[in-house]
DNA sequence: TATAAGTTGATAGTATTACTATTATATTTG
DNA sequence: CAAATATAATAGTAATACTATCAACTTATA
């Protein structure tokens, strides 16, 4: 147990910060206000010099915290999976049933997110939006390789392991387990994406979430 | 296949140029190159001033074709599905069992693509890496609702549309036909990321493809 | 065949981005 | 209180993403 929930802290590998931000208000602030401006004008729009006008500060003094807005964003996508991946722990420990096990963890990452109020710089709501629309773009760039190297993406494919693990338990014949389960991660934001741009690919309406689909997929293939 | 497939007059909405790059040879030498200039780069690090060096012409050259690299990008993306979906459409034609049906557009959308000759200017072997590595960007946009209802993405939707109602024929039950249809494209592009960039999460290895995996898939959902 | 119309190439210029460097000032800590 | 550290302000650079202008060349048409 003191094992497990040291594995659980979120904490974010080192080479994403210059400065760790959770060290101090500036940091913190940055964190806060990076998120709801890419959640407002878009990761492409984004700059640092705009995001220092919204927190009355100075662009110089965020690129004493991250190298460049890619770093920062792969920062809080990272920050989302380590929770999640706490979500997923908690709700599945001392889960003896592998279905049930099962079913609660695809139901974290295919729920809609509301803020738990835990961490008040962050804004898991809001987060989980930029996840949606901005995660893959974390991965779909000519350094992925050197980056998942380095680690960048360790918290993300723990979160996928997890399920793969179970995966297993539930059915050990099945032979994609890996596949099913990155499937599912992604394939959930994807059709929340799909939900509130492209609504005629999607069986998902407008408040619902991906977890009744992902659940009756997983179930049939696996049982 | 050869004949009908050079038969084919690709259509893309007008709007993706400002002059159509098919009508010139300038038009297709930027058609060309910017694929493979985009391949070995990436969309990132394109921009039209390479591409003019590469082709010996002018950046300003271009931007009479394309008013911005995004919308270059959309309009390749826009011909590979347009392709897609004649090679779908010929595939499935006078194929009277569903089942049959759905096995052969599953193949399409999830094998390793290579190129076919038809079309001497696109190289749809590279064209596809470009799809597995940028197409969902050019949907994770603040655009994408204005660019949705300029028809951007009509051919990419008609493909899905086509899956959609093949998965209803086989099984008109399935209350997550879109979901399914929209999961198994995308997926697959997504797998095949996996495979080339973060191996650990999937079951696909280096030379193979997704079909297996989604064939299975949608016959354990639907049968 | 002359002329107009359209295409391409070359050059220049602008605003913005993505930084780096320097210095001054404020705050914290030992 | 001095030293170390953090932040702010300013300036500067190279690259990007364009726009505008003009000359040269090609093609269509009268």
């Amino acid at each position: 147990m003191q094992n497990l929930l040291s594995n659980l802290k979120i904490t974010i590998n080192e080479k994403l910060y210059v400065k760790d931000p959770e060290t101090s208000e500036l940091g913190r602030n940055i964190l806060k206000n990076s998120i709801i401006l890419i959640d407002e004008i878009g990761f492409e729009a984004f700059t640092f010099k705009k995001l220092g006008e919204k927190i009355q500060s100075n662009e110089s003094s965020i690129y004493r915290y991250f190298e460049n807005k890619h770093k920062l964003l792969v920062y809080l996508t990272s920050w989302y999976w380590s929770w999640m991946e706490y979500r997923m722990a908690f709700a599945t420990t001392n889960v003896s049933n592998p279905i049930e096990k099962l079913e609660k963890a695809i139901k974290l990452v295919t729920e809609n997110i509301v803020d738990d109020n835990a961490t008040p710089h962050i804004n898991e709501e809001i987060l989980n939006r930029i996840i949606v629309e901005e995660f893959t773009k974390t991965l779909m760039t000519k350094e992925v390789d050197n980056e998942n190297k380095e680690g960048f993406f360790l918290v993300y494919k723990r979160v996928i392991n997890r399920i793969i693990d179970i995966i297993k338990e539930v059915n050990p014949e099945y032979p994609y387990a890996k596949s099913l389960a990155s499937n599912i991660v992604e394939g959930a934001l994807h059709q929340h994406f799909l939900k509130n741009h492209l609504k005629t690919i999607t069986n998902l309406s407008e408040k619902e979430c991906a977890t009744e689909f992902y659940t009756d997929m997983a179930k049939k293939i696996l049982l």
